[in-house]
DNA sequence: TATGAATGAGATTTCATTCAT
DNA sequence: CATGAATGAAATCTCATTCAT
């Protein structure tokens, strides 16, 4: 292994400790690059600058999610389904796809999700709500659509778009164990969707 | 309005602003101490220092907001309850008493639970869920106690305290309008009871 | 008492405090004021600025000491005397007068000889020094003239001056009590003396 | 000679003049740079902080001297000795010893020994006192001991070890030359020894 | 491939001092 | 007699970034 490379994912190694202790903005580059036994100049060569030293740990991770909900949410699209069954289904097979993604490189989604603030990443999070927002509005709108005098109420949709997500949040959050994590996420799981299906949908 | 009194609630009326648009850590006592037309000196003779400038906006919203919440938990602990029904109306007065306290002043309480990494106050939410953790652990074992062969799902407990909270913090953040609040966080509170009665235990 | 003059004494007293703790340099007049139960502003009315404080405790000790002292040195040149046995008795007299002065107001003196850094006072045990040494400069001369193939040793005279004058600062920062320090200081004079006789002499 | 050398001995040439001038406390970082045409990061990147260039001046000096006096005072108690004449010619060898190690970087010792306050080092005369002190009562006990009906005085003691760390502090205040040093402080010591030995001990 | 030097802009904080009231 | 407000200058320190070598 050549030097060049051992000294870049030193680098890696320890700017990843550094986030995950101090968050993006707190944490130092001086730290970082004395730590893996380099001068700050290392990491402009290597990474251009603090936000590509960053990028080089959660862009991989961040496109493999990326990938992984985009083609979940136009998957879904695609089909004809029954709104129930599916939506039962649907969580659970996502939750499998989802967390051996995530555990992956648990480190790294850490950094991505929680301690991004004030890098060019913070907004991370929130775009994949807004995914998920826009997916789950036409979803709700062929499911308002079959039952008669419902509409959606929006702000229930809003926010169990929040809860899907930092449900996972919070999962990486608190367990460590990918298997652990895939049984802990299951009752979740069920009681939004059981709690979507009673509450999304309100007097019109 | 003598001039004194216009230049500390200048420099707390701007202090809101940036705070809010930076959260704490990366707030600047110069541009505050600026956009209120005085130094920097200025806001120490008021407030201290940055802490205190920050504690003279949220300490009083965060002790109304302890003190309901502590005065809400230590009731409950007081009564022999039948626990279905008592949380079913519980979270409803709750939500009730609560709302108008944290939409009093919005935008500080808005700085206390989203924007204050880096003061003295970071803490201060993550507080708040251990406080309803700590009530919601004996909730659920008095549930647990009263239902044969089931065991609190302590994970599904942990999640559902900060689901309780961030509620409210959700709501904050994206609802303005109080009387819009109070209708907003009903069929969540709903859901959540319902899910807590049917999620939180599991087979021993 | 009128109100005025307690504020002033209460100012004194905090400040002796402050000064003693800190120094000059090192005292803030705001922490001053504020143990008085006084703003900054009373400072300037009651005493100008910062060395004025300072003065209105030490000025009168100092106008003391140096009148004993300036008197002491002054009666000794008009004198005819033999230089030895003078000189004994001298010392004695002088810390028998010297001692009550500076245990008047200890704390004041303390304060003007080892706190007066950055004050307008800080030359002032310089200057005791240089009296001291104009004294013993003409003192040695005549005892040189006294004695055959022998001049005045001028490092050791200056040395001497020092300890002369050390010995009595040392004093008021070891000994609080008056009258052990009397008993103290005599040992130290006599030694003194004795190495002055012996040592301020060398070969021509 | 490269111009990273340059930068930082000139940084440390400002600092000893503006530490001998102004003392630790009253410098000022920026003017230290200033006057070596660089920016206060300059010393932070080479010294760390205000204390680590005060270090980078005085320390290595610290260590010789702290050398000099504790193998001294070390080597003194292995010995059985005759007191009075080993105290004598002790003396005389530890001048001898000290001094060159003084003089060898007049500037920077005067900085420790006088200029210090305000500094990590502020306390390096007392405890190079304490370090004699604790050498001095063990040797005038064994003084003590060995005539009857005497015991030691011991504000004596104490003044004494002030003034045999004093007479080298004022020797390095007044005289530059190393030589006229060597000469100036003979008389000195044997004026402290012959009090010492005088003096040390008073009537039971 | 990386260093080491250095910058420059910014941060919070402290303080003596002034002055209208 | 004294306050309370406010200044302005200075302090130490931190940091991402640049760049010649």
């Amino acid at each position: 292994m050549s030097y060049e490379k051992e000294s870049r994912e030193r680098l890696i190694e320890c700017a990843k400790a550094e986030f995950l202790e101090k968050g993006f903005a707190k944490a130092s580059l001086r730290r970082i690059s004395a730590a893996a036994g380099l001068t700050t100049g290392a990491v402009y060569f290597f990474f251009g600058d603090k936000n590509g030293l960053f990028g080089a740990i959660v862009d991989e991770p961040l496109r493999q999610i990326t990938e992984i909900i985009s083609q979940h949410y136009m998957s879904e699209n695609d089909e004809d389904f029954s709104v129930y069954e599916h939506t039962q289904g649907d969580h659970d097979g996502f939750a499998e796809l989802l967390i051996p993604v995530m555990y992956r490189d648990h480190d790294a989604v850490m950094l991505l999700l929680e301690k991004s603030a004030g890098s060019r990443y913070e907004g991370t999070l929130d775009s994949i709500i807004d995914m998920t927002e826009r997916f789950y509005v036409r979803l709700a709108e062929k499911y308002a659509a079959a039952v008669p005098n419902k509409k959606v109420n929006s702000y229930m949709l809003h926010w169990f778009c929040h809860m899907q997500i930092n449900a996972f949040v919070h999962l990486l959050t608190h367990v460590r164990d990918e298997q652990q994590a895939l049984r802990s996420i299951k009752p979740v799981m069920d009681m939004l969707v059981e709690g979507w299906m009673k509450y999304i949908l309100e007097d019109e």
